[in-house]
Order: C-alpha cells, then sequence, then structure tokens
RNA sequence: GGUCGGAUGGCCGAGUGGCUAGGCAGAGCUCUGCAAAAGCUCGUACAGCGGUUCGAAUCCGCUUCCGACCUCCA
C-alpha cells in the first residue's frame, strides 16, 4: 500500500487521501473549551492527530493545521438552568474569564508540549473571531434558513432537511430525531427542537456578551468551528478530526452550517478518534471520572499507583488505534511503560552501533527490508500505529542481538543495516514522536565524566578480582538512581532509572 | 425508547476466510564473577448457540453482556 488511506466518516469506509488541492492540505481539529484543565482524554485527539499532521508532511504535503481554543461559553441550552460555563467557574473563582481562559490555555499549551504535539499552524479563538461567525449567522439568514426568536438565531434544520441530508455524517434519521426527542417543557424559543442556535441571547447576568444585530449576546455552539475554519482553510478543505462524541450535534451541524454559507460541501474527509474509558466507561466531565494530563504526571490522583511520564502517556495512547476504545488502568500504563523503555533504550543503544562492514549481503537483508516496508503501508493504513509499534518491538529484539552479539552480523549488509536503522529511528523520533524519558548519557556531560571516572574505579577492582568493592560501587549508584551495565563487548553503560 | 459500535489468551491490544501481531505479566534456557540488560523457547485465545464454506476470530442469523451518541463533553 503505497498509498494513505483513511476511514471517513461520512462514508465509515476507509478511502484513499487525495487533498483537494495537492500539494497542500488544509486540517482543522476541535480543539479544547479552556473552562478546565485538559485531561487524559483530551489527549488522545491531540496525539492521533499529530501523529496525522506529522506523517503528512512525511509523504511531502504542505499542511495548514488549525486547532481552536473555544474560549467562549457554551452552554447547557436546553436544560432549566441555562448557564455559560466560563462565566459560571469565573464567578466562582472571582477571576476576570479572560484570565480564566488564559490561565487554562497555557496550561493546555504546556501539556500539549510535554506530550511532545506539535503546535498548529494557526490557533484560533472563538472571541477573537466574533465578527465571523456574526458575518456567517448573517449569510445563513440570508439564505433563509435562520430565524429569530427573542433576540437568539437559530438554525432552521427542517428547512434545511429539505434539500440536504442534515443526519448524514451522524447516521441520524432526521424523523426519529424529532420522535424520540424529549419534552422541552415549553420553555422553547426554538421552532422545532432539532434547531440549534447560532447566536444566543445573554442573559444580564452573563460576563461574556458582544453586540451583534440582534442584540446583546453570544455565539451559539457550533458556529465558531464553522467561521474559522472556513476563514483559514477556506469553504472547502481537507480534513476534520475531533472525538467521537462531537460527531453529533456538533459536526453535523458544522456541516449544515458552513454548506448553508457557502453552498459547498465543506469537509472532504471527516476523522473521528475514539473514546478513553476508565473501568469501561468513557472518561468524561460528566462521568466525573476524569483524570487530568497533570495529575497524571505527577501520580497525583486517588485512582493512580503512580505517576506516568508523558511519553508513556503518548505511548500508551498510540498502542491502540485511534478508532477503538482504548481502557485506561495502572496496570495497562505499567505494561505501557515497561514496553516503552525497552523500545527506548533500543534506540538509545542504536545510536552507538555501527556495522562492523565487510558484508554486502547479509542473510535477513530482505526480511529486515520488509520490516521497514511494513511500517510505511501500517501509517498508510488509516494510521495503524498498534501495528507500527509491534513491527518496532520486531526490529528491537533484532537490532538487540545485533548488538550483544547473539546474532552474528552476516544476517545483515552494511546498506541495508544502515538504512533500516535509520527507518528504526525516523519513526520513533519523528512519527510517533517518542522521546526519552529519563535523561540518557551524554545528555549531562558533567554527570557521565564523574560516572565514567566510578567506572574506572569498579573496573580496577574487578581486575583485582574484588568484587565486593566493584559490586559496592554499583549498588551505591543504583541507589543513586544511576543503573552500570557491563556490556558484552566490556564497555559498561549507564543510565538514569 | 431510537441510532451506532463492541465482546480476542492472566492483563493491554492487532488482525475482515486458510500463512495462528506485538507489549506486559508468568515458566524455562543462554550469556554473565554476580547483577542488570539482552536473546531464544513455551502457553495455541477469539462471549454463547446455530448456519454458510473444503476451511471462520474473521461472513450470516439468533441469544447474552458492555459501551457510545441522542443534553455540555476529545
Amino acid at each position: 500500500m503505497n498509498k494513505l488511506y483513511i476511514t471517513n466518516s461520512l462514508s465509515r469506509q476507509k478511502e484513499e487521501f487525495q487533498p483537494l488541492n495537492p500539494p497542500y492540505v488544509g486540517m482543522y481539529v476541535c480543539g479544547p473549551t479552556v473552562s478546565g484543565e485538559s485531561h487524559l482524554g483530551h489527549a488522545r485527539p491531540y496525539v492521533t492527530f499529530d501523529v496525522l499532521y506529522r506523517w503528512l508532511m512525511h509523504l511531502g504535503y504542505k499542511v495548514r493545521y488549525v486547532r481552536n481554543i473555544t474560549d467562549a461559553g457554551h452552554f447547557e441550552e436546553e436544560g432549566r438552568e441555562a448557564e455559560d460555563k466560563v462565566g459560571k467557574k469565573a464567578k466562582l473563582e472571582q477571576l476576570e474569564p479572560m484570565e480564566l481562559v488564559q490561565k487554562y490555555t497555557n496550561l493546555y499549551h504546556d501539556m500539549m508540549d510535554e506530550l511532545n504535539c506539535l503546535r498548529p499552524s494557526i490557533e484560533p479563538t472563538a472571541t477573537g473571531h466574533i465578527v465571523e461567525q456574526i458575518d456567517m449567522i448573517q449569510e445563513i439568514m440570508h439564505k433563509g434558513l435562520a430565524y429569530v426568536s427573542n433576540g437568539s438565531v437559530y438554525f432552521d434544520v427542517i428547512q434545511y432537511a429539505k434539500n440536504n441530508d442534515y443526519g448524514r455524517l451522524s447516521g441520524r434519521v432526521l424523523d426519529e430525531m424529532i420522535s424520540g426527542s424529549r419534552d422541552l417543557d415549553g420553555q422553547d424559543e426554538k421552532r422545532h427542537s432539532a434547531d440549534f442556535a447560532l447566536w444566543k441571547n445573554a442573559p444580564p447576568e452573563h460576563i461574556q456578551r458582544w453586540n451583534s444585530p440582534w442584540g446583546e449576546g453570544f455565539p451559539g455552539w457550533h458556529i465558531e468551528c464553522s467561521a474559522m475554519a472556513t476563514k483559514y482553510l477556506g469553504a472547502q478543505f481537507d480534513i476534520h478530526g475531533g472525538g467521537m462524541d462531537l460527531q453529533f450535534p456538533h459536526h453535523e451541524s458544522e456541516i449544515a452550517q458552513s454548506k448553508t454559507a457557502s453552498g459547498k460541501e465543506p469537509v472532504k474527509y471527516w476523522m473521528h478518534n475514539n473514546m478513553i474509558t476508565i473501568n469501561g466507561r468513557k472518561m468524561g466531565k460528566s462521568y466525573n471520572n476524569t483524570i487530568t494530563l497533570r495529575e497524571l504526571f505527577f501520580g497525583n490522583h486517588p485512582e493512580l499507583k503512580q505517576a506516568f511520564h508523558p511519553m508513556v502517556v503518548r505511548f500508551f495512547i498510540l498502542q491502540t488505534q485511534y478508532r477503538g476504545t482504548l481502557d485506561f488502568s495502572n496496570e495497562a500504563l505499567m505494561a505501557a511503560e515497561k514496553g516503552f523503555e525497552r523500545l527506548i533504550n533500543t534506540l538509545a543503544s542504536l545510536h552507538n552501533l555501527h556495522h562492523p562492514g565487510a558484508i554486502t549481503q547479509g542473510s535477513q537483508d530482505q526480511e529486515f527490508k520488509n520490516l521497514s516496508n511494513a511500517l510505511v503501508e501500517q501509517m498508510n493504513d488509516d494510521l495503524n500505529t498498534a501495528q507500527v509499534i509491534a513491527t518496532l518491538f520486531e526490529l528491537a529484539s533484532r537490532f538487540n542481538a545485533l548488538k550483544n552479539l547473539q546474532t552474528p552480523w552476516s544476517v545483515i549488509s552494511e546498506d541495508i543495516f544502515n538504512q533500516t536503522k535509520s527507518t528504526f529511528t525516523f519513526f520513533i523520533n519523528d512519527i510517533l514522536a517518542l522521546k526519552p524519558s529519563t535523561l540518557a548519557a551524554g545528555d549531562d556531560n558533567a554527570l557521565d565524566q564523574t560516572i565514567q571516572i566510578l567506572i574506572e574505579l569498579r573496573k580496577e577492582a574487578k581486575a583485582k578480582k574484588d568484587y565486593a568493592t566493584s559490586d559496592a560501587i554499583r549498588n551505591k549508584l543504583i541507589n543513586a538512581g544511576i543503573q552500570l551495565k557491563d556490556e558484552k563487548d566490556g564497555t559498561v553503560s549507564w543510565n538514569k532509572q
């Protein structure tokens, strides 16, 4: 498979990826609502689409990656107590909305850095695009698919559905949604329960409010993504990503808005990552079962037996293909940690492993080549990072065997070795983007030189068969967090525990 | 209630008709002064019941259980 295939939620099938305007690719991913701290569940889409972003660039595409920051309050509009999340929290904490939003935005950025996610090309904020949102709402009104009610503006889903397939993305049938909808207690300003807000009139106590042709208010839940995606990627773009829980109503409504405004199908490929579960249930605010990324990284949570390094978390996420659910547990994370360390240790030792030369044809050259090729095919097959990692482990075993002289060098030619080594390194460093979690030898020159002195002393003791001294040096270093390893070739390496 | 998706060895997770991923844990072996690391070998799993087929974890039907969405949610 030389071409990239991705599962398009629109067709529910794997489709060959063909950009609208190669080599350019426009990719929009729904970002966080910065009214609270990012939790483990949030990490999944950002890691997933970070890998996609990296892979697309590797394939030679020029990618504009847009990921929004939702800093305008979304609200429980059908609940009795409609409320602005950002506004409410701000009052509780006695903070300015902007201050609160800034705090959580900063935290979010820090966590993304920890997870080694590349920053997007553009990171637009909802509050920074009120004008664009109002413009789009007016365009929709001109098209006759929105109406004003008590200072709010609603999208007329019934009217839209007469000429469009509302429900195509999420596999819903409008009639069933109508019959299955709940009693709304007559508080409804909407003509129909399926309609959704484009603009909401702001009650007096609402902190975030902007002037609009319909009075003071704030934008509806879905309009920001339509407006900002259109602004930065055009009326039609290639990829729109996000969590599966956003498929309906958020993305379905986004399509309706954008399509109404521009007359065009906005997105060619919709991609949705599955949820992270905990004890079999989706991790989410409404379930009160979230573990924030900070808690995870520091081990500050009753559910956690220990802290987990961000790279372990990234590895854990990538061990599953993005469309499957991923169940959190301490045991699963700890297993991931062990595996991750093995892979990273191999990578580190590979850096200093060189082919002895003089072998132009190895008995297993073909196998090494097949494994390298498999990595590419597995990425192209809907980003199957689970298989990629499995293949990397197979390569790791082979490299370790070569390093420890458990396999003769005759199995591999110099060329193939160098190629495979570079592919292996590239996939870990640049595609999966996993960084060593521990300080490798050499990163700290002073420490390394200090330890080299101790290694020398121990070597002298060993030469005199003074094992009491040599073992004492090693054991004391272990207590200090430094592990010495006697390598097969007589050298001694070390790493931090 | 409606719509959709799952059920894989002790655990996590790949795999859409035959070639029985991978990781973690476990057992054994090799290497080693001892460690650590590493390599090799082993366990032969696919919710249940039927069916299609020469052959099914993989296709079809039924049953049981679980989850997601339908309301803010990555």
